[in-house]
DNA sequence: ATTTTTTTCTTTATTTTATCGACAAATAAG
DNA sequence: CTTATTTGTCGATAAAATAAAGAAAAAAAT
């Protein structure tokens, strides 16, 4: 691990783990992803993210108890750090500010 | 046409891109990424994201005269497709309306 | 109590992005 | 014509994104 910064798909999941919070676990960042933009991805792919997010430090994760539905294995919830909040908002002010600085023509074409 | 979501730097290009719009070339890129953000990327880097860009339908490129300054070799200048400022809107509105959702309290950690 | 089904997380592999180093092309300066 | 300078291209490698298959745990069905 060497660049601090998000990438696109990190920042998605990021930002589901945080609009969930405290219930923020892999099948429900899936959904909330899908719901928010369309996007179908897989639970791997989720936890993939998430485990390099947990790496960086911009996660943190604890297991809960099983509850008593059908297969209800404990699940691992993950909430977002003070770095990780840093790191979020770093981003987005940037991304903004550059936003911008572009003529609004050019950003509305068809 | 497979992903058409953008990565995280190659959103990056296409912001320098609209920001120096005419003149978006290499090297220009290059320092506006730099002014802005403060990575210090290689001109590599920025030409093979151009070129996945163009691939992909988000950018132009069209090659300019040589300048006379010394070393004035043609530039190649780049700018964004209709398609790709839908892309930026799109991706741009997506991911604010998630960081709307966020209670404040967790984005605003330390 | 054993098997099945459901929910979740893990491991392994493949494709796409990100990134760099070295090289080639063009041109003004000397 | 030779050199310094500006810019682009090629080839290689690392990291991130994604999929496919596997393994664990727990309730329900048998």
């Amino acid at each position: 691990m060497k660049g601090t910064h998000l990438g696109e798909f990190e920042e998605l999941v990021m930002l589901a783990v945080g609009a969930l919070h405290p219930e923020a676990y892999g099948v429900a960042i899936k959904e909330e992803i899908l719901q928010q933009t369309q996007r179908k991805v897989t639970l791997s792919t989720i936890h993939s993210a998430l485990h390099r997010l947990k790496e960086k430090g911009l996660l943190d994760s604890h297991f809960g108890e099983a509850t008593n539905v059908r297969g209800g294995k404990r699940k691992k919830y993950f909430t977002i750090t003070a770095f990780g909040a840093r790191c979020l908002r770093e981003a987005r002010e940037i991304r903004e500010n550059m936003y911008g600085t572009i003529p609004s023509f050019i950003l509305e074409q068809a």
